[in-house]
RNA sequence: GGGCAAGUGGUGGAAUGGUUUACACGUAGCACUCAAAAUGCUAUGAGCGCAAGCUCAUGUGGGUUCGACUCCCACCUUGCCCACCA
């Protein structure tokens, strides 16, 4: 007879299709909602990679059925967008047309999955019936002042010739077609997801959700803490963001973005001709030119300046297209000597770089790091650099107990001047007396563990400059001489030899005086806030501002409010309908679904399509009146599938969008998987929209948020590439579920590895689950029904590693686990009782072989409607096994009654012949015993 | 530049403090066959050895521990995401 996969589908497939799994009826039970990102109809069909996300999600829907719940699966397609639209260009026919077909092979492939969907709730968001209640969403967005118009400068794709949202501009380019991203202002239709930022970022800490998808989320957002200032001028106040308030003092110039609103008014009549050349060569240029970061950094000063809050200084007014309009205020303050671009900046325009802030580094490497829980000893002290008398080197201490390299360093004892105490650390380390102080290099702060002493240091060092005039020497002591070597260090060598980050600094001060440091430490040069530290200063200043009325504290984000409209045809109508003064107002319900209109030409060309339809503008004044006209841009597609999990649950109603008792039931979504390139775009864009129902009360979901459980299967890759038609690296299903089996080819996507990862193809992989699946059905004729005590004992330890290990989403081991129990099954009688539980748990990855092989051990019906997960036997354990090494080496096992001791256990050993010749003649020391698992005996 | 993840046989991977390499793939040998495929059985980390066995191996270097792939510190490499975000 052998194992048939084709005989063994086409008799089950039928009662699978009938099977009440799929029609979930909404009402009963304990819900489950599996959801699976809804794909787009491409046309190019399923390959190997899709297969793997659905046969996870069809395990663990029939495994939840298993478990008792009530479980939703439903399935729909996310079918406007522009591959449609492009393939109807290129092939004159209608996008319709084109998805309606896509449709059709999506669905007979998904049905050769094998698994369970309830196709009676599909939805389909190009049909009017979906797209009816898309348009009523943004209706409720622009009720609640949260849908707008606004001109503004736009991300453009010149070969699509649309505009795109902040997140579907990719390195400057276009997400979908690699076209190099330009500006254009437009007036378009933005969501105000910005209103929603701080409960989008608290939300994440509420979900179940891989870290790095959150990750990626609160990255998007880009929550950054920091201060506005206004720096008064003749034309009012300019805003400026910054993060580093503490470094207000060394502010050299203020710079606008081109775009910002004062550029005009603050241009001098001599900078006109200037700053107008640059303003219309940088806004020309794409933004992936203008990004690039290696090249230098360009600007023009406007002839007005700026007064400094504090000191009233007058700083000049430079116009930068570094500088983005659409982060902060669009507006930053320049200071050179802590910024890397402003000191690029500063440097490449001559402008002062003044240093304000005294670098303090903080040890964190062993042995050195701060230990928590001690105080600070403060010390003040020295570090010296001294350069021979006639070469162009420098003295360095090589430490002989330690690895560090440094500088001559030093305390600075009571009375002392820093110069006298860095001359009499020379002498006495190195024994040099002759030289000359050059330079003061300002101070630094080190905070660290001071191992010796047992205490936490915060050391306040003065940096000295030292040229030696001659070699004269005088003695020097054994016990420095023990202490370390002296070096001397070419130019090139200083960098390497110098461990500490506060010698490299003290180092590179020297080299270019001030140097360039980003991070925080002590205010200088600062006024009454010198020798505070930037955290206090920070707050003081921002709280000296607010007094003042000029700033304060503030919160930036990098997320933008979300662009919705989009200059294409096969999308969903903007439900906006314009009165003759050109006042935007919501389309009337009566007149919804607002339909696409047909006689379009669908050729881009900078204006949308549906502009371009004779029925359209007539449509528009049969219900309204002569001079009215409808918005002609439809919505981005992402708004379309923003909310299509909720559409599931009433898929047909036509009174409503959703149903909200129904809603409440069933939502959050308790899995849901789909792929990693959502983390950002849908995933956040249907937490907004459905914040946003919840907030204005169109949903009663405790949670706030739609999806408490995320799933990311990995991707299929071949040749290390995702697999793509385009490229040519499309693994197809259909000839392997014809070699093999649908149960060999679902089996095999899940063994591939574990299923949050990434997964190389491999061809031969598949014989491995195959010929497991033979072996089962060859094990069938051996079950007979007798109770085999070991074979139970053997499955209550499988069931209990799969349990977890399914919890997990482990699923690639939940394959190996059934493959060992089988192999120690072995090849005599198999007790009914144990194969009928197994055949149960296989059941979600081989449904159709575990339901030939149970129907045929005369179980009647459908395992997925007549059983349940199975229960242990709870066979109860007598023995146990203990492990016995010696000397950290496995010297054998050995089998112990449950009940035994330590003692009886080391009686036992040195009854067994095999394991007492390996431990040396039962001598040991000591031993550590774990029970129920080990015996460690140490000589 | 910032963030995150990962490094174990020829390959996919297993082992979250206790015999490293489970389960598979591949490879080799054997059986069945006229032959091949399929299937089954056996072997399979590296080095040394006739063998029993010994030594070495989880990116590198340290540390904690009776014991480390696993925990801690540093470093190296690779991959992914973000990025003139002030």
């Amino acid at each position: 007879m052998g194992y048939n996969h084709k005989d063994i589908e086409h008799r089950w497939r039928p009662k699978f299709d009938a099977a009440k799994l799929s029609t979930c009826d909404l009402s009963s039970g304990e819900p489950f909602y599996c959801l699976d990102m809804f794909p787009y109809p491409s046309g190019d069909g399923l390959h190997v990679g899709h297969w793997r996300g659905y046969t996870l999600s069809d395990f663990y829907v029939r495994y939840w059925s298993l478990k008792g719940k009530n479980v939703l699966h439903p399935m729909g397609f996310d079918a406007f967008g522009l591959p449609a639209e492009n393939a109807a260009i290129k092939s004159k026919t209608h996008p319709k047309k084109f998805t309606d077909r896509a449709i059709e092979t999506f669905k007979t492939q998904l049905n050769a999955l094998g698994a369970l969907y309830d196709w009676k709730k599909q939805v389909n968001t190009s049909s009017p019936d979906y797209y009816r209640w898309t348009q009523w969403l943004f209706l409720q967005f622009f009720k609640h002042g949260l849908a707008e118009k606004r001109q503004a400068l736009v991300n453009w794709c010149p070969k699509d010739q649309t505009v795109l949202a902040n997140e579907q501009v990719v390195g400057g380019c276009c997400e979908r077609c690699g076209s190099k991203v330009t500006k254009k202002s437009l007036s378009q239709w933005y969501l105000k997801i910005t209103d929603f930022t701080e409960s989008l970022l608290s939300g994440l800490d509420t979900l179940d959700w891989p870290e790095h998808v959150k990750a990626l989320q609160r990255n998007w957002i880009g929550r950054s803490d920091g201060a506005t200032v206004k720096f008064h001028t003749e034309h009012g106040p300019i805003e400026v963001f910054t993060t580093r308030l503490d470094t207000i003092y060394g502010v050299s110039a203020i710079l606008l973005a081109p775009e910002h609103s004062l550029v005009e008014k603050l241009t001098k009549a001599a900078q006109e001709k200037t700053v107008q050349s640059y303003l219309q060569e940088t806004l020309s240029k794409s933004d992936l030119d203008r990004q690039m970061e290696d090249q230098t950094k360009t600007g023009v000063f406007t002839g007005s300046t700026a007064i400094h809050p504090f000191s009233k200084q007058e700083l000049p007014i430079w116009v930068a297209d570094y500088v983005l309009p659409s982060y902060g205020t669009g507006a930053v303050m320049l200071v050179p000597a802590h910024d890397k671009r402003d000191h690029e900046f500063a440097t490449a325009h001559n402008l002062p770089i003044l240093s304000v802030i005294e670098p303090e580094f903080i040890d964190n490497k062993e042995p050195s790091n701060v230990r928590e829980d001690l105080p600070f000893v403060e010390r003040d002290g020295i570090v010296a650099i001294v350069k021979h008398w006639s070469e162009d080197k420098y003295l360095g201490l090589k430490w002989k107990k330690v690895a560090w390299g440094t500088w001559i360093t030093g305390g600075i004892e009571k009375g002392q001047s820093p110069e006298e105490a860095a001359t009499s650390e020379i002498l006495e380390e190195v024994g040099y007396n002759k030289l000359r102080l050059v330079k003061n290099l300002g101070r630094l702060h080190s905070k660290f563990y001071h191992g010796p002493k047992s205490e936490n240091r915060s050391l306040h060092g003065h940096c000295l400059y030292f040229e030696l005039t001659s070699d004269e020497m005088a003695q020097i002591s054994d016990e420095e001489v023990g202490k370390h070597e002296p070096i001397w260090l070419s130019k090139g060598e200083v960098e390497q030899f110098m461990t500490a980050d506060a010698h490299k600094w003290a180092w590179r001060q020297l080299q270019d005086d001030p140097a360039l440091y980003e991070g925080s430490g002590y205010l200088t040069n600062s006024g009454r806030y010198d020798g505070l530290s930037s955290d206090l200063a920070a707050k003081k200043i921002a709280d000296d501002l607010a007094i003042r009325g000029i700033g304060g504290q503030t919160v930036s984000y990098h997320l933008r409010d979300w662009l919705v409209s989009r200059q294409r045809y096969w999308g969903c109508p903007i439900p906006i309908v314009y009165d003759p003064k050109g006042y935007p107002h919501a389309v009337k319900d009566e007149y919804l679904p607002l339909l696409l209109p047909t006689d379009v030409d669908f050729q881009p060309g900078g204006e949308s399509p549906i502009a371009r339809s004779k029925e359209y503008a007539k449509r528009a004044e049969k219900f309204y009146s002569k001079g009215w006209h409808f918005d002609t841009d439809t919505l981005d597609t992402f708004v379309d599938s923003s909310w299509y999990y909720l559409r599931y649950l009433s898929p047909r109603d036509d009174q409503q969008a959703f149903d909200k008792s129904r809603v409440k039931k069933w939502l959050p979504v308790d899995l849901y998987i789909g792929g990693i390139e959502h983390a950002v775009l849908h995933l956040l864009y249907s937490r907004f929209v459905f914040q946003f129902l919840s907030k204005f009360g169109y949903v009663d979901v405790k949670t706030n948020e739609p999806f408490k459980k995320l799933f990311n299967i990995g991707m299929v890759t071949l040749h290390g590439a995702k697999m793509s038609k385009s490229k040519g690296n499309v693994i197809s299903p259909d000839p392997l579920i014809d070699a093999y089996g649908t149960d060999a080819l679902r089996g095999y996507e899940l063994f591939l590895g574990p299923v949050e990862n990434d997964a190389e193809w491999s061809g031969n992989g598949i014989n491995g689950i195959h010929r497991f699946l033979i072996k089962l059905e060859k094990l069938s004729t051996l079950v007979h029904p007798t109770a085999i005590e070991s074979q139970r004992q053997r499955f209550d330890e499988y069931l209990d590693t799969i349990n977890k290990m399914i919890q997990d989403f482990r699923l690639n081991t939940v394959i190996s686990e059934g493959m060992k129990l089988i192999n120690t099954l072995g090849s005599k009688v198999i007790d009914a009782e144990v194969w009928r539980r197994f055949l149960v748990t296989i059941s979600p990855m081989y449904p159709y072989l575990s339901q030939e092989l149970y129907a045929s051990s005369s179980q009647k019906g459908l395992i997925i409607e007549q059983e349940k997960w199975p229960e242990k036997f709870h066979v109860a354990h007598k023995v146990q096994v203990i492990k016995v090494l010696f000397n950290q080496k496995f010297v054998g096992s050995l089998e112990a009654d449950k009940s035994f001791s330590e003692t009886n256990i080391l009686e036992l050993i040195s009854h067994s012949p095999a394991i007492a010749a390996k431990i040396n003649k039962g001598k040991f020391s000591r031993t550590i015993y774990k029970p129920g698992e080990l015996i460690n005996l140490i000589p």
